[in-house]
RNA sequence: GGUCGGUUGGCCGAGUGGCUAGGCACCGGUCUGCAAAACCGGGUACUGCGGUUCGAAUCCGCAACCGACCUCCA
């Protein structure tokens, strides 16, 4: 594929040129969490595949306005008619306030988010604080005769939608499908149909978060703050639409519903979704409850877990896996993972290092032609990452004189490499690494250290030499000869 | 049941009509006081059966198995 950017569209299927609507500004919207509990592996996905969408997006010079959101309200534990809202519930069995529970949760979702190099959103509204906007929303969307109120709450009319504009679209059903695989509902419901969704519900008496509106006091359906928000921020028509593939039916098909009801057309023009992580070949999710913690991945607290793996591993692990793609969790995957970018970083601050010459025997050009290639081609990010390990082979060879480039050829190299390690796959070395640095007090000490080491080294004193080496090595320090002196590294934690 | 997707070597995971993906693990070698790292070399692969083709893991058909969505789920 050429020099421009393709990403797959689930509306058509196939990977199609992302033209930008007003170039060089981009809109980026995607679903972010329901905040009443801790993020797992898989919000870890979702939030790093849209993560890169949004650094690489930069990265080819656009102007990106990425709007991420937080539920707050409106999301029900169960069907549209029964359920309750799982922030309310989460109050209740804890005894705080829904709010509480928000921030609380919202918290440690930005702590996870912060460990993993994801970047924040522009702007990350929350349900809560753009009440206003969906009412207006549902007005319309009962103004153009889609919706209805019955006992207090309004519903979305999925059939009569249906005879005016194709409902299913993105996820690939017909309505006459789904209607014939609907459970019969025993004639409690309000809602005409059984497809139909709730656009407002009103809150029954023990329901705390609730709002005035037209139609009672109540609170909004979980698809319509999507519309709502994404609207607000980006406009009636904007450019990528991202969320995990749990999310396409029905919440993303009622979301196109609810924008081609309320404001006549489809608000968006590529959606984007990425791929669950499974466990033993299921899914990872709440509902199965075989989840991982992102915090439990961090401390290996967790039964399934041998070790602990850090943040960054869990960030290449990811992203070593188209998104795609389904990714299988084991230990063993997370471990090679973690020696896998403990070698791509290494290298990284070896060609940091490194001296031009006066001839080069490497094309680096071509390098960077094949990393951008593979980015364009629906961010492939797995085939980035092979060729960056091409590059890290050239790296060490280049450090052990087999190789040579031009210091203009290495200047390209090393802007290569930070560019695409740091900036747009958000690679960094672990905290206990960049604090210390090789700068500094500590690598002043190191460098005393390993010289009075060599010393000893040159006197053929070994046993001084190894106990010097084993010590540093007992306090996370290892210590590698090279031919010109030594090279010391914090060892992998964990 | 409906719709969609997958099945690649010891593990993870790309790719694609003919050209080594890559990482990890493993084996041999070089270097080294030893070790680690690095470099060089090596083996094991495309679920099965048919078809199209000069040539298919890659396209088509059938079968088996697995999974996702159809209710909440990133």
């Amino acid at each position: 594929m050429s020099s421009e950017l393709h990403i797959h569209n689930t509306l058509s299927r196939e990977k199609e040129k992302f033209v930008a609507l007003h170039p060089p500004l981009v809109g980026l919207y995607s679903c972010g969490p329901t905040v009443y509990g801790d993020a797992h592996l898989g919000h870890a996905r979702q939030a790093i595949t849209f993560d890169v969408v949004y650094r690489y997006l930069m990265h080819l010079g656009y102007k990106v306005r990425y709007v991420r959101n937080i539920t707050d309200v409106g999301h029900l534990e169960n069907d549209a008619d029964e359920g309750e809202d799982k922030i309310q519930v989460k109050a209740r069995l804890e005894e705080l306030e829904p709010m509480e529970v928000v921030q609380h949760y919202m918290n440690r979702y930005h702590d996870n988010m912060r460990s993993l190099e994801v970047l924040p959103p522009s702007i990350e509204p929350r349900a809560s604080g753009h009440i206003i906007e969906q009412q207006e929303l549902i007005r319309k969307i009962m103004e153009a005769g889609f919706a209805y109120e019955a006992g207090g709450s309004v519903y979305f009319d999925v059939e009569k939608f249906n005879r005016h504009h194709p409902y299913g679209q993105l996820s690939g059903r017909r309505i006459e499908d789904l209607l014939s695989n609907t459970r019969s509902l025993d004639g409690q419901s309000e809602k005409r149909n059984p497809l139909d969704f709730a656009l407002w519900k009103k809150a029954d008496p023990t329901h705390i978060m609730r709002w005035p509106s037209a139609w009672s006091e109540g609170y909004p359906g979980w698809h319509l703050e999507c519309s709502a928000m994404s609207t607000k921020y980006l406009g009636m028509e904007f450019d990528i639409h991202g969320g995990g593939m749990d999310l396409l039916f029905p919440h993303h098909e009622c979301e196109i519903a609810q924008n081609v009801a309320g404001y006549g057309k489809p608000s968006v023009r590529y959606w984007m979704h990425n791929n669950l992580i499974t466990i033993n070949g299921q899914k990872m999710g709440r509902s199965l409850n075989n989840f991982i913690l992102l915090d439990e991945l961090f401390t290996g607290d967790h039964e399934l877990l041998e070790q602990a793996y850090a943040p960054m591993t869990v960030r290449f692990f990811i992203l070593q896996a188209h998104y795609r793609s389904t990714l299988d969790f084991s230990n063993e995957a997370l471990k090679a993972s973690e020696k896998g970018l403990d070698r791509l970083l290494t290298a990284l601050d070896r060609l940091e290092k490194l001296k031009g010459g006066k001839t080069s025997t490497l094309d680096v050009d071509g390098l960077a032609t094949r990393c951008v290639d593979a980015m364009n081609d629906d961010l492939n990010t797995p085939v980035l990452i092979g060729h960056l390990f091409d590059g890290v082979k050239w790296i060490n060879r280049l450090a052990e004189g087999q190789e040579n480039l031009t210091a203009d050829d290495l200047g390209k190299l090393k802007f290569l490499y930070s560019d695409y390690v740091h900036n747009i796959l958000g690679l960094r070395p672990s905290e206990a690494e960049s604090a210390a640095g090789t700068e500094g007090l500590s690598s002043g000490l190191m460098d005393l250290i390993l010289e009075i080491r060599s010393g000893a080294k040159a006197n053929k004193d070994f046993q001084t030499a190894d106990q010097i080496r084993d010590a540093l090595s007992a306090l996370g320090i290892v210590v590698k000869d090279r031919k010109d002196g030594a090279d010391w590294e914090f060892k992998e934690q964990a």
